[in-house]
DNA sequence: GTCTATACACCGATAGAC
DNA sequence: GTCTATCGGTGTATAGAC
């Protein structure tokens, strides 16, 4: 009986591959835009042929759907550890949640897109790859809870206006701060809705 | 000096292959996705080859262009006339609004996508076709004043959530009505904020 | 196992005959 | 204005070298 050797190395390149494979398909698509993402754009940058992705990858659409789940775990990382930081006061909570989550968004076109859109039609993500996407609407909901937002419909509302914020910031003002700057403001109107103690975010008109 | 006829039957002739073209392309995003839209399965449709659509379309994005202006154009043509119906009380009225853009966005998806989503890369819209969306917004303004809430900015909040809660049906819950239902409360929560008169739409928890 | 070479069916777009 | 033919590109699949 031989001895298992206890890491893996094989394993590990392979891994190692898959990386470089997605963030090369990351930086193609910074570049050329999500959609115009191609095989064989992403296999030049790591020094392959196109069909030699299909040893890592079965398809295209396995690629986005890995890049879908980085996208959502790697802010899932970001904000796991965030409940000591938080404010005090609810609503500074809140704004400095939804902020991250703004920030996140506004930062990198393709991601957002892949993260919150349906852009490519024909990739829907897969279960696992949606997984994370879940485990941070849980965070969500379950620090709004602590905040006094119990209600799984608030959430949605605040979320899905948040979302919206992201969007029309970048389809109408790219790089500017139009929409998102109004996050304060939305969730001051949400807040005084839920009955969240104050104070107050801005100032009333 | 020959009598000019008082009607150009060749420009007719032009712009109802022009309106045939554009219906066959709708009837191929709603059948196979947005972007899934191909000039040879349009041009099938209409009975032609794929190339001859050049005749009417200098590009596959000018296609998208007109298309981005018809579904702006039909929805400014549905609202243009509504102030008669609108109800008196200030925040019905917003509702009343707002339900036919959300009506109008989650009755058909590709359409949605074209409007208010940039799903397709490389194309933006072109000055024209822009245009009927920026009159949308301005008569929204308009009422919005109207009902006594003046600023840009509530505007731009109250519209891109109402966006965001369309996205979020369509990405989340397609069919159903778990984000769009939020929009009575939505409303309710900025108007409170913009100090609009009430009643309320709902009641509070 | 990992990669290359090659092929296929499809795409948007163009040239040129009629 | 519409056609055929064709171009360079795409995602995808498979055979076979190593």
């Amino acid at each position: 009986m031989t001895a298992l050797p206890n890491r893996d190395r094989r394993a590990e390149r392979r891994e190692d591959t898959r990386r470089e494979i997605l963030d090369a398909a990351w930086a193609v698509a910074r570049q050329d835009g999500l959609e115009n993402v191609t095989l064989r754009a992403v296999a030049e940058r790591v020094g392959m042929r196109a069909p030699s992705l299909y040893s890592h990858f079965e398809s295209k659409n396995a690629i986005y759907d890995a890049m879908f789940g980085q996208a959502w775990s790697e802010y899932l990382d970001q904000i796991e550890d965030l409940d000591a930081s938080l404010p005090a006061a609810p609503r500074k909570a809140l704004l400095f949640m939804l902020q991250t989550f703004v920030d996140f968004c506004t930062a990198d076109l393709p991601r957002f897109q892949l993260m919150n859109l349906r852009v490519v039609t024909g990739f829907a993500p897969s279960p696992e790859a949606y997984a994370p996407s879940l485990r941070v609407m849980e965070l969500f909901r379950r620090r709004a809870a602590a905040l006094g937002a119990p209600n799984d419909e608030d959430v949605d509302l605040l979320a899905a206006a948040v979302g919206g914020l992201v969007d029309a910031q970048w389809s109408n003002d790219p790089g500017g701060t139009r929409y998102i700057r109004l996050l304060p403001r939305a969730i001051d109107a949400l807040a005084d809705d839920l009955g969240l103690p104050g104070p107050k975010l801005r100032r009333k008109r």
